[in-house]
DNA sequence: TCTGGGGTCCTAGGACCC
DNA sequence: TCTGGGGTCCTAGGACCC
C-alpha cells in the first residue's frame, strides 16, 4: 500500500566546504572551494562561489583569475577531517532511529514509519538543530514515502529557504507541481545518458517520467530504471541497507603529482597502493585472490599515449601485503613500457571472500592460520595507535616523489594530535597537545 | 605547468556442458 | 555435414552513484 513507509534523507550542505568552515569561522559568507585529489579540479563549492558562475568539476587551473579577483579560498581535500566529522553526524542521526543507512560520506537515509510523530516539519528541524549545535554543519532534511521521493524532497528543502531546510513531500497537495519542476537528470538514478535518451522521447520532468509506460521504461532503462519510476509514484522498491556490506572489489589508485617514467618509481607506487588496498581488505575481514594492475599516460596531453592492465589469480586468498606486492610488481613489469610519461597506476583486488570462508588447501598454508595474519595484525595495530604509515613496507619507497599534490591542505583538526586547534586567550596560550 | 577516486548493478554474448 | 534448447559461468561494457 503506497504511502505507508516514511523515509528521510539527511544531506550535509556542500559538505567538504562546510567542514573547512567549522574550524574557520572567518570563511563564513565567503567564496570557498575544495579541490579533488592532486588539487586537480573543483569538487565542492560554497553558494558564494556558485554565485560567481563557477561550476563543480572545472579544472583548478581554469579559475586562477577568478580566485585572485574574488579572493576565493581554496583547499586540498582533507579526507581525514571530513571522515571524522561525518562519523559525528551519523552518530547523532543514529539516535533518532536504529534504521539508519549511511549512504555516503555526507548523506544518510532514515526509516521513520514506526515513529509516532505529529509534526514532521518540527522533527526535521530538531535534527538540523542538533547537528548544527554539536558538529557545526548545516544539513537539509527531505521526507517522503520512498527513497527517491525523499531525495526530491531534500532538493526542495535546499532550494527554497522558506522551508528552513526541511521538506516533507508525503501526500503533498503540490506534488504534481514539484515533479514538474524536477528535470529528469536531477532524479536519483537518472544520469546524463538516460536523461538524453528520455529527452529525445519528450520526457523532460519527473512528472513526465512518472507517467511513462512501465514496460517501455524497463526496455529502455532496465529493471533499475523501472524501480526509479515506481518510486516516483510512491511505490517503495529500494529497501534500507542497514548492514555494512563488504566490498566485492577494492581499488587503490591515484594520479601522480608529476609525470613518472621510471619503472622503479612506478613499482613504489604500486607497492604503496597494495598496502592501502589490503588494509581496506583486512578492515572488512576479507581475503582476496585476484589482483589487477593498470597504468596509463595522461590522455589530456598531446604526447604518446599508452595504457594497459594485467591480472593474476593467487593460489589461495590472502590479505598479506607481500603476497600482493610481489604479484603486483611482476604484473607491472609485464605491462610497463619505457619512454612514456605515466599519469597514474592502480591496483584492484577482486574475488573477495570473508576470512572464515577461505577454502582449505592441501599444499599451501591458509592465511588466517599462519604467521602472515599475525604479522598483519601487528602492523595494523601499530598504525592504528601511532598513525597511518608508522610501519610500512620499504618497497613503497621513502621519499615518494610521485605522490599527489596537496598544496592547500588544512590541518586535520580532529584526527591528528599535532594538528589540534589551538585556543589563544589574552592571558595564556594553551597548546592542547602539550 | 595544471583535468579525481572509488564503488555498484545489469545485460549481452561467448564458451562450454548436457 | 547440417545442427535444438537450456543451463551455468565468466567477462566486457554500459549505466549509475557519491
Amino acid at each position: 500500500m503506497p504511502g505507508k513507509e516514511r523515509y528521510a534523507l539527511v544531506d550535509c550542505n556542500q559538505f567538504y566546504v562546510s567542514c573547512e568552515r567549522v574550524f574557520r569561522p572567518q570563511l563564513w559568507n565567503k567564496p570557498v572551494g575544495v579541490l579533488s585529489n592532486n588539487d586537480g579540479c573543483l569538487v565542492a563549492l560554497s553558494p558564494e562561489m556558485k554565485a560567481l558562475g563557477i561550476k563543480r568539476g572545472v579544472p583548478a587551473f581554469k579559475i586562477n583569475d577568478l580566485v585572485k579577483k574574488h579572493d576565493i579560498q581554496l583547499f586540498s581535500s582533507n579526507y581525514g577531517l571530513y571522515g571524522d566529522l561525518s562519523a559525528r553526524v551519523m552518530q547523532i542521526l543514529s539516535e533518532f532511529t536504529p534504521e539508519l543507512e549511511i549512504y555516503s560520506i555526507d548523506e544518510a537515509f532514515l526509516r521513520l514509519d514506526s515513529l509516532k510523530i505529529s509534526d514532521w516539519q518540527e522533527y526535521g528541524r530538531k535534527m538540523r538543530g542538533m547537528i548544527m549545535k554539536w558538529v557545526g554543519l548545516p544539513v537539509s532534511v527531505g521526507l517522503g514515502p520512498t527513497k527517491t521521493l525523499a531525495k526530491i524532497a531534500n532538493r526542495v528543502a535546499k532550494k527554497f529557504p522558506g522551508y528552513q531546510g526541511v521538506f516533507d513531500i508525503t501526500d503533498h497537495p503540490k506534488l504534481e507541481a514539484i515533479l514538474q519542476w524536477i528535470q529528469v537528470e536531477d532524479i536519483w538514478g537518472v544520469g546524463y545518458r538516460y536523461a538524453q535518451k528520455l529527452n529525445s522521447y519528450g520526457i523532460k520532468t519527473a512528472w513526465d517520467l512518472s507517467k511513462a509506460d512501465y514496460k517501455w521504461v524497463q526496455q529502455q532503462m532496465t529493471i533499475v530504471g523501472l524501480r526509479t519510476v515506481k518510486e516516483l509514484n510512491g511505490i517503495s522498491c529500494l529497501d534500507m541497507e542497514l548492514d555494512m556490506v563488504p566490498k566485492k572489489q577494492i581499488i587503490s589508485s591515484r594520479s601522480f603529482g608529476h609525470p613518472v617514467s621510471e619503472l622503479n618509481e612506478l613499482l613504489e607506487a604500486v607497492a604503496d597502493y597494495c598496502q592501502v588496498a589490503t588494509l581496506k581488505l583486512r578492515q572488512q575481514h576479507s581475503l582476496a585472490s585476484s589482483i589487477m594492475v593498470y597504468l596509463t599516460t595522461n590522455r589530456f596531453r598531446d604526447e604518446p599515449q599508452y595504457a594497459n592492465y594485467a591480472g593474476f589469480k593467487l593460489a589461495t586468498p590472502s590479505a598479506y601485503v607481500p603476497d600482493f606486492i610481489k604479484t603486483a610488481s611482476d604484473l607491472l613489469r609485464s605491462i610497463y613500457r619505457p619512454g612514456y610519461k605515466f599519469k597514474k597506476v592502480g591496483v584492484m583486488l577482486s574475488n573477495i571472500i570473508a576470512e572464515g570462508q577461505a577454502p582449505l588447501d592441501f599444499f599451501d598454508r591458509v592465511y588466517i592460520d599462519d604467521e602472515r595474519k599475525i604479522v598483519m595484525d601487528c602492523l595494523d595495530k601499530v598504525n592504528k595507535v601511532w598513525g597511518p604509515g608508522t610501519l610500512a613496507y620499504a618497497a613503497a619507497g621513502i621519499n615518494k616523489g610521485w605522490q599527489m599534490k596537496r598544496q592547500l591542505l588544512s590541518p586535520s583538526y580532529t584526527s591528528n594530535w599535532w594538528q589540534l586547534l589551538r585556543v589563544n586567550s589574552d592571558r595564556t596560550t594553551k597548546r592542547l597537545n602539550d
